[in-house]
DNA sequence: ATGTCACCAGTTTGGTGA
């Protein structure tokens, strides 16, 4: 079974890659995030003429989330459960479904904007909810992941130059504390390989050819339990994705499962 | 080369978020 996540940047924009990054690469589930789309507006009927269903969490312009799946969509959770909100709003960054084996969530962490930022309170406000409404899951013994953009680098190893990053969001000791946290709770990183270069990037900059200079982060996460992290086979970042004319600033993250 | 992209409002550019 093949899993993946990617954060698509608009799925209106992205929809001629994915349906051709799918066939291609024979993904049975894909969490989505950043669809930037109503739900009424998603592309189910193009995806469903490759033999996919969707679920789809999303109200317009910003965040939207989906789960895309060949094997099966059950159960499907829209949300966070306890999600704080924002400026009063309950924002679509989070959903869930039982796909074949496996439950798996799509996540779009809020971004946090800037250290001392009311967004960057949000964010870890965010993560509390969310180790709170997957703890159960976590613990259990049917594979379970979360996966998305998780908006923290888990390490200085996943930023492309971590003097750069000092004081900024996505590398403060209370993000990577938020992670461990969720760790804590049963959950596994599920690092995957590169294809080219020495660490596994997920996300380049659009600007200042962020991509080309290999100027990258990792990002987008897959956070596994442990019947999860053991059928893992293997685990790769398709950066091909990222190359080219009407690329997303993500790359896809698959991971191999033997279930 | 202060080297981007996408959405929306509401028009052909600016604001916003990432």
């Amino acid at each position: 079974m093949r899993i993946a996540t990617w954060n698509v940047n608009s799925i209106t924009a992205r929809l001629p890659r994915l349906l051709a990054w799918l066939e291609a690469t024979g993904t049975d589930v894909v969490c989505i995030q950043e669809t930037k789309t109503t739900a009424e507006q998603f592309p189910a009927d193009e995806l469903r003429e490759l033999g996919y269903e969707s679920a789809v969490h999303a109200t317009g312009r910003w965040n939207g989330v989906a789960l895309v799946s060949r094997v099966g969509l059950e159960d499907v959770v829209k949300g966070l459960p306890g999600d704080p909100g924002y400026d009063g709003v309950q924002e679509p960054r989070a959903i869930s479904a039982t796909c074949g084996p496996v439950r798996l969530w799509s996540v779009y962490v809020p971004n946090g904007r800037e250290v001392g930022h009311a967004h960057y309170a949000y964010k870890l406000q965010w993560f509390e909810a969310l180790k709170a409404a997957v703890a159960g899951d976590a613990g259990g013994s049917r594979p379970f992941a979360v996966l998305g953009d998780y908006n923290v680098a888990p390490t200085d190893d996943d930023v492309w130059d971590p003097a750069l990053f000092v004081d900024s969001t996505h590398v403060t000791p209370a993000e990577r504390a938020a992670l461990a946290d969720l760790r804590g709770a049963g959950l596994t990183d599920i690092v995957p390989r590169p294809l080219k270069y020495d660490h596994p990037f997920t996300y380049w900059d659009y600007r200042q050819l962020g991509f080309p200079k290999n100027r990258g982060m990792r990002i987008d996460l897959v956070y596994g339990n442990e019947p999860f992290a053991e059928a893992v086979t293997d685990s790769y970042v398709d950066r091909e994705e990222r190359k080219g004319k009407g690329a997303s600033d993500h790359a896809p993250v698959v991971v191999d499962l033997d279930v």
